[in-house]
Formats: structure tokens, sequence, C-alpha cells
DNA sequence: AGATTAATTGTGGTCAGACCACTTTATTAT
DNA sequence: ATAATAAAGTGGTCTGACCACAATTAATCT
């Protein structure tokens, strides 16, 4: 199989092509979290280019935490749920207030959408585990809603919820000390698939004023 | 000023200590978005590292869009606030769950948080554009939730809404022709500042049901 | 002197080759 | 067959060499 770098243009970075026809690789290859792909030294045959250049592609990359490159192994794909990389990202960007507050009001407004959504779809059987977070002396706040994300049916909208909230947990906002009480209300109203008191609810949970 | 990457452990990959020195360097010159980094050659000396190392850590950093490079001029610090982190995660991963009822059914729902929060933050100065939005004969869809959207006063949801929209429009699910007056009607609700009319319309204007 | 033009310098972009450290595989000796 | 050894494969790093482009400086021309 020959993969080609668009040969004579000279404008956008070798490495950034590079990122593209990886991605192309990994889908036409259909290879999954833990697969190998090719060698530095074969992508840069492949590819014609600079093992160097493959280099910084497969660098960005990593330390995106897409893959994962052990010496005298390989290069392989990750299953990402990029900790690392919120970690990174956040000492760097968070000095400023206002994207902190961005981070919290988006995580907010994205859990009232899950939560719309879980009570519209969700089904006796399935709410059960969420039943078991709440039995318990403390409730996990993030298990809780990670577990309406879930149940709220979107893939691309639990997506979103998990990567702010690694955002949020690397801003380091524990969430405030909070009553067992709280998730019971909204379990409550879930169950009678209220959306209104849930959402009410939910203000309180997050001490937010109700407007 | 020396700075020096860990010398004898042969563990840890240079670039990656590289990366950490350049938030060192950031935080220590206090250097804000716009400012100009030491070049490539200046910091493989003062690290006492190989240039290509450098790269691999300069271009992770980029590929993450926090710093920026023109060739001939050097390299310089982003204005990193949009997150660029989302878009990447996307076009990486969502490729082969790309449902489009999740895009639509985000988006949608993206959209009205935006409307909420737009209510509650604009001033009447800053509705404006989305007064002349509305005045010609046909309104356009995407410019006017666009413009929602900033008004929401978020730059995080923004982003978000930006990549939802490219889906949207790459995924060809044209809104339905609409009615100028459903746009009008979501304008009232919006001066009134009456949330719940602007929801309403909003499902009108989506041909949603209402729940 | 002032403006224009040309040369120089600085910077990122890329490639090639050389080692090193480590892992896997193949070969050989017992 | 098993164990020890050698070879090959792979990532990690450095060096040096060009190229393309931008900014600066020097030279030249009014």
């Amino acid at each position: 199989m020959i993969y080609e770098v668009q040969s004579p243009k000279v404008e956008s970075k070798v490495y950034l092509e590079i990122v593209k026809q990886l991605r192309m690789i990994i889908s036409k290859e259909k290879l999954k979290p833990g697969d190998k792909l090719p060698s530095e030294r074969e992508l840069s045959e492949r590819l014609n280019v600079g093992r160097s250049s493959v280099r910084e592609a497969l660098r960005a990359l990593e330390l995106l935490g897409l893959i994962e490159t052990r010496r005298g192994e390989g290069t392989f794909i990750r299953d990402f749920r990029g900790n690392h990389l919120v970690q990174l990202l956040s000492t760097f960007i968070l000095e400023d207030e206002k994207a902190k507050n961005d981070v919290m009001e988006t995580k907010y407004y994205i859990e009232m959408d899950c939560l719309r959504l879980a009570i519209d779809n969700y089904s006796d059987s399935s709410i059960i585990p969420l039943k078991e977070l709440v039995q318990g002396n403390t409730v996990d706040d993030e298990q809780f809603f990670h577990t309406i994300a879930q149940l709220a049916d979107n893939h691309l909208l639990l997506r979103i919820w998990l990567i702010l909230n690694d955002y949020f947990n690397a801003l380091e906002i524990k969430p405030s000390e909070t009553n067992r009480t709280l998730y019971l209300d909204i379990m409550a109203s879930f169950e009678n698939k209220d959306k209104k008191s849930a959402l009410f609810n939910y203000f309180n949970l997050r001490n937010l004023s109700n407007s």
C-alpha cells in the first residue's frame, strides 16, 4: 500500500500532512486502541518524508494522548481519555479566570442538557446503576453525572461532558460538599420524568441562582 | 539566564522535559499571547539538547494550539482561550460515530443553552447586530445562531457551537426552509428577557415537539 | 540627506546519517 | 528441546546541512 504526502505543494507543513495521513491509515486499516502503527522508518519511506518529520507528527500525537510509544517495540494507538493532556493544557491555560468560569459554566449547562435528555430517554432498567450510586452515604458527583451523561444516549454530548469534566478536575474547583439529599431530589424528579423540577434541584445542587 | 534539562537521568523523554521548561520560561518571563519565544536554535543551546528535540516539543505544542510559528519570524505564544482541544479530538475521534442525529441534537441543545445565556447577558447595544440580521427578507440561520452564541459570552461554548455547526454543514442536514416570522418571535422573547417563550419559539423554529 | 535597492542575518522547515538503548526475533551451542 | 548468544528492528537523540522566507542592515542611487 502506498501513501503519499502532497508532493510539490510547499505550503502546509509536512508534519501536519503526516498527521492527516496517519488518521487515514488508522481509519483505513481499522486500527483499534492497542494496535501497532507502522514504524517511524517505514512511515518515512512510505510517505517520502524525513524521519524527523514523522517524529514531529508522532510526538505531537503522543502529547495529545492519542498514541503511545515504547522504545524498542513501536508506536501504538491508545485508548484515549486524555487526563494527561488536559492536565498539560490546564497548566498552560488556566490562569485566565474568564476561561475558568467558562469551563464551569459550560459544564453545568451541558449537565442540564444531559439531564433533560436522560429524562426523555431512560428506561426503567437503564437507571439501575444511577439508583445504586445514591444508595451509599456519600454520592460521587462525578460518577453521578457521568451516568446521567450516558443515559442521555448521545455519544457526542457524552464526549463533550468527559472533556469538560477533565478540565474541571484540572481546575481543582472541587464541588462544594453536597448533601446526599440533593441527589435524591434529582432522582425523584427523574423518576417522575419532571424536567422542570429536575432542573430546579440541579440549581440547588450547584448553588446557582434560579432565574 | 540558564535553563537546564535534567541531566543524567535517562528516562523521561527529552522533548517532554523541554515542554516543561517552556512552561517555566513562559511563566518566569511572564510571556503573554503574542509574545515571542526564544528561537529553536537558542533553546537548543540553552537547554543543551538537539534542535530536533526542541522541534518535537514545539510541534506538539503547536498542534495543541498553544503556540504559533511563522517561518522567518519565530515562534509565538498564542491566544489559546478557545480550546482547540475539542476540535482536535473531535476530528480524530468522532469519525466513526458521527450519528447525524447526535450532531443535530447536540447542536440544538447547545443553541438553546446559548439562547439562555445570551438572554441573561446581552446589553442593549450588543444585540444590534442581531437585530440587523432579521431586518432583511430572509434570515441566515447560521449567522443568526452564531451571533447568539457570541452573545452568550462564553468562549468555550462558542467554540463548541462552531464545531457542531461545521459538522452540521458537512452532514448536509440543511435547516428546513423557515419563516422569517419565527426568528422575529425569538427576537421578541429575547428582548423581553423571557427565556421560556424564547425556548418555546426555538422549538417551533426547529420543528421540535414541546415537552 | 532621504529613499530605494541589495546583501546579510536570523528563523523556521526539512532531510540525511549517525549513534545509543532497548526489545524482539533468529541463530547457534549445549 | 533448551538455553545462551547474535542479529535485526524500533524508538530516542544529536549533528550538520540545505531551503524558503522575513527582518535587518548595508549599499546604492537619486
